[in-house]
DNA sequence: TTTGTATTTGCAACCGATTGCATAAAAATT
DNA sequence: AATTTTTATGCAATCGGTTGCAAATACAAA
């Protein structure tokens, strides 16, 4: 029944000899049209092909239900993960998503903001670039009560919700995994230390080397840019030491497979020369030999449960001025490469 | 100097004392106005925080700006490097992208073919699900002259432009060199052959059987899903096998992958015992042991490509009408995992 | 039958930018 | 100075829904 042109209200008006107001308010059930009207609307709109028009319906309403989302890096594991989640959550509430990539650097992030802005989203997720140190660009959204969601990396700020994990309880965890199968020598190799996710992993390191009694030297700490290169420079420098690690802690499972191949290669045997753990349960943690312990990241389940809450804040249910902060529930799971065989697992999941 | 309210073009000629047509032609550098105006216009745009409403402007234009893009699933190593490409081009070119994903489903894909249209794209990009045989939903598109490119996962049809790699000649390439390597039974692991993907390799395979003198044999052909799950399934049924193959092409490293680690782990040497080789060279090929050899598949460059065509095409400069296809480059990379020494390399880029 | 109340529907003014056509102003020509 | 040509600007309709308010119709009570 499709025609060649689009079909407005009107033409669905002039059809049915009624008025396109009757006709608006049926197609979107509004309560002071009569059932027998609505229905004979609804089945002409059905019949004749209609399609509403958005950009009308956005025009008239100052809304776009668009969300837009910008993460560092589109071809990551976490990231991949995560949109995918949004974009069902999205998918089901009629929200378009449109999406952009910082790559890593604040200059586009701040070019993408912008882009968004004005394109006015109804409202933003962002997982920060790796050198974001200033939000000022996000402030056009805060000014406008436009809602901004941070996931993953965040930044502390009242005016936003952040949806995260407990980065330091795991880090914790996995510190304390490694100490209690009797490493003494644990490096921690860390992202970007102003970046949340970092610095709480960080600290979760020294509270648990603190807690064990095992000093923290700062010759064990690294900070690097956590990708496939940096993981082959990483495992070049510790083959370099002369007072080896006996375990190394990498904040990301890409950059700790890598440098694992790396210290294999040269001969060390994992775990028992040097232990390994990484951070995410990247698909690559369960391939690199030995398979990687590691911290499981919900990723998918964070992009749901971010965009979520997004929405709900949009249609008003929501509360993003009372809810500030919402942790997922995340764990270690132990494997081969950090199992020395000394210690107790403590009746951890071992995959 | 941003105000609160949003500042229109007819607050812009209010306060320039000029009509709205001029202050609209101004901003888009239309011929007809005179320089002078024009800066006038410009300057005070900026100064008061003017941003164009798209609304209003697809509204009027009958145009969105936005193109639609369906994939399988985003948080696949290729379809998330793909989009990345495709984000970049679009975004460069002030086009927005709506992302949604079949999950390997033609119903999902339908419905969401459905949104798209109903959310009035200007154009589609799509790799289409793993059982999607029919194409009468993208016919409303055709209808009504939307261009439509398919990616990876194509549609043979004339009325849309496909972008690809030759998967034929890499395939055949593939299974030569395995044959080279002194391989005789070599098994091909495929996804469902009515996906031109996964036939052509196929056909490349064969070919390649056939050119070499070598008998082709059913029971050394298997169609799974190709997931992380297929692949362990696969190592079981080889470990079966109570005539094993000697090499085995699968056609995806994730899966490869998979099986490679069942089948090592129950004492076989790759690629002494069995060689193996896969397809995307996904990051997972270099990680997994023996390293695998593969195909290069230039994934971000076929979504660069994809958008680029399908853009070009929207404003006039494209041709999807002549050009129907387009091979990006590809090439195989042998690596350890199908090195049994006996063979030459034929110079191939060992990597 | 009349008045009152509730239920349905329509009128018309938005939302903001674009553009064909007409007009006004400036420049060139006679 | 009068006329033609060129250049610059404005008028007003249009894109397709939405919604406050008024009007019309239906139904109930008096």
């Amino acid at each position: 029944m499709k025609e060649d042109k689009e079909i407005t209200i009107y033409d669905l008006a002039k059809h049915l000899k009624i008025s396109a107001a009757t006709v608006s308010r049926s197609l979107k059930d509004h309560p002071g049209i009569s059932k027998s009207t609505k229905k004979k609307v609804q089945e002409a709109a059905k019949e004749m092909g209609y399609r509403s028009n958005n950009f009308a319906r956005n025009l008239r309403k100052q809304k776009t239900n668009t969300i837009g989302v910008i993460v560092p890096k589109l071809n990551s594991y976490f990231v991949s993960s995560a949109i995918a989640g949004m974009e069902k959550i999205a998918n089901e509430n009629g929200y378009n998503l449109i999406i952009s990539q910082s790559l890593e650097s604040v200059k586009k992030e701040i070019a993408n903001t912008i882009t968004m802005f004005n394109s006015r989203v109804d409202g933003l997720l962002v997982s920060l670039a790796y050198d974001t140190e200033n939000m000022e660009h996000f402030d056009v959204f805060f000014d406008k009560n436009i809602p901004v969601v941070f996931f993953d990396r965040v930044y502390e700020d009242s005016r936003s919700l952040n949806v995260i994990i407990d980065n330091y309880r795991n880090a914790y965890d996995i510190t304390k995994h490694l100490v209690d199968e009797g490493c003494q020598r644990i490096m921690h190799i860390a992202g970007n230390l102003t970046r949340n996710v970092y610095a709480e992993r960080c600290r979760g390191y020294k509270d648990a080397l603190r807690d064990a009694g095992v000093e923290f030297q700062d010759e064990l700490l690294i900070v690097n840019e956590l990708s496939e290169e940096a993981g082959k420079e990483l495992g070049k420098k510790i083959l370099q030491m002369q007072n080896k690690p006996d375990a190394v802690f990498v904040a990301n499972d890409v950059c700790a497979a890598n440098c694992m191949q790396i210290i294999k290669t040269a001969g060390y045997s994992i775990p028992g020369d040097i232990a390994f753990a990484g951070f995410n349960n990247d698909p690559i943690s369960k391939i690199v030999e030995p398979h990687l312990t590691t911290v499981n990241y919900p990723c998918y389940e964070m992009g749901e449960m971010a965009m979520r809450n997004l929405i709900d804040h949009l249609t008003g249910d929501g509360s993003i001025s009372t809810t500030n902060k919402i942790i997922l529930r995340s764990e270690i799971v132990v494997r081969a490469s950090s199992l020395k065989g000394k210690g107790n697992n403590q009746g951890l999941h071992i995959a």
